[in-house]
Formats: C-alpha cells, structure tokens, sequence
DNA sequence: GCGACAG
DNA sequence: ATCTTGTCGC
C-alpha cells in the first residue's frame, strides 16, 4: 500500500523537540470528523472471526464491504514484529508482518516514533486496500492529539481508530468502574491535552463486564484520522464480537504472537 | 519540585 | 510490551 504523506513518517532520529513539533502538524492535518468510505452503520461482526476455520478464509477482497485491518505488534529482543490482518463480511481475508530493529525505547506520548516506522513497513507487504485501520493504542486521546493510531493513518490517509487498554491522557466525564457492558461516556480534554478544555476527544468504552464478582475495565478508544469520536466508539461496538478487544484487533495479536513464535 | 504516563 | 503457574468460574 502507498505511502501517501512520507513527510509524516515517524523517524526514530529526530530530537523529542521535533517529534513533538510533528506531532502538532499530524495533529493539524488529521480529519476528527466522519470522512469515511463506507457507512458505518452496516459494520458488524457477528461473532469470533476463526484463526483458520475451514471456509472462513478466503483470499482478496471479494464484495464492496469495506475492509477492516487490524494492527498489533509484539517484541523480541531489540525486533518489532508487526502484523496486520484484514477482515472483510467476518472472515479474514489477508495477513502480513514485518520483523524490524526497534531504533527507540517506548516513550509516553511519543510510541509513533518507536512502533511506527514497524508499522508501515508491514502495510507497504500488505496487498489489499484497506477501508480502516483499528490500532492498538490511542489516536486523539494524547498530549499533542496525535496518538498512534492518528500519527499512521495520517501518514497513510487512512480512515483510522484507535483502541486502548489503559487511558494516557483526558478525564473521563463520569466515573469509569463497575459499569455495564455498551456504556460509555466521554474522555475530555484537560490540561494535559493541547486542546481547549472539555473537547470529547474520545469515550471509554465497556466493551464486555462479568455479571457478578469480578469487573473489567473499559476501553479507551478515540478517533485516529478522518472518523468522529462518537463513531469510533460505534465502530469499535461493532467490532467486538463478545470479547474485550474488538476482532481486528484479536487478530493481528495472534498473528503477531505466532510469528513472534516462529521465529524463536 | 512532584506526579502521571498508550505499548 | 514482556517474564509466567495456578486458579476461579461458567
């Protein structure tokens, strides 16, 4: 897949000045409303997409569903291994990984720079066009709203979501414990975010919760490029298909997993 | 100075 | 993210 915007490439060698001056002008070009290429209210996964279920999988996209990538990536050693899996009407349709030196350590706030580069070197393996691209990791929810999943697809002009286990940055509007699963409420800028006060720069989301006993904890999704804060959590609502992590996402972390075991 | 901090 | 056994519950 084409690069389409090389100047917002997450080069691991700028100073942390200029990393966040990129930020800022990601954040700039980025599209926080709703510009994408299918209607998203006809997403849906039914249920689990199966690792390789026989018929489930077929290769190319074959209809005028939009095409759903996943990204995720796992470490060995001082490699990223990548991987990305597209789904198309439930069932997986691509894969694709790239195993890549890590040239940074993880930074808060600045994790484009240490998993980007990885990244789009597996979408440019990648022979399928994407429609949208679910990260692992935040999109508008960051100090500078240019979180990994905004910083990417960006740089690839790609309609794209970011989903997140813990929250980075913002408050959440409402407490966030104990809550049922489909609620959600929205994650505000404060004064840790480079946005006027208040600004929904994403939602947690309770994308599943046991009946009893033990809780789990909400989501943390926000736009990445071209999609609306409020779709990104429809969108994600959409995508889990029974279990905390939206399908894409479950995907590319087994692919990730499993190539990270074969190479040993 | 202190605390917080995606993967 | 990663290093890892057992364990609770449907």
């Amino acid at each position: 897949m084409a690069l389409d915007r090389p100047e917002f490439r997450p080069d691991p060698a700028l100073s942390r000045d200029a990393m966040e001056t990129l930020q800022r002008d990601i954040a700039d070009a980025a599209t926080f409303a709703d510009d994408l290429p299918f209607d998203p209210d006809t997403v849906a996964v039914d249920g689990p997409v199966e690792a390789d279920a026989s018929g489930t999988e077929r290769l190319g996209a074959s209809s005028d569903a939009p095409v759903i990538v996943g990204v995720d990536q796992a470490f060995l050693d001082d490699r990223a291994v990548s991987a990305i899996v597209a789904i198309q009407d439930g069932a997986v349709i691509e894969r694709a990984h790239a195993v890549t030196p890590l040239e940074i350590p993880y930074i808060p706030g600045l994790l484009a720079f240490r998993e980007g580069g990885p990244i789009l070197a597996a979408f440019e393996t990648l022979s399928v066009e994407p429609d949208l691209a679910v990260f692992d990791g935040s999109g508008r929810i960051h100090f500078r709203q240019a979180g990994i999943a905004t910083h990417v697809g960006v740089a690839l002009d790609l309609p794209s979501i970011g989903v997140a286990k813990k929250l980075l940055c913002g408050e959440p509007a409402e407490p966030v414990d104990d809550r049922p699963a489909g609620w959600s409420t929205p994650i505000e800028a404060d004064g840790t975010v480079e946005a006027p006060d208040s600004t929904v720069i994403g939602y947690a989301y309770q994308s599943r919760q046991w009946d009893r006993d033990q809780s789990i904890n909400p989501l943390y999704v926000s736009p990445g490029h071209r999609v609306s804060a409020a779709t990104t959590r429809d969108l994600v609502d959409a995508l889990c298909a029974g279990y905390k992590l939206p399908e894409p996402t479950r995907l590319a972390d087994r692919n990730a997993d499993d190539t990270k075991a074969a190479l040993g």
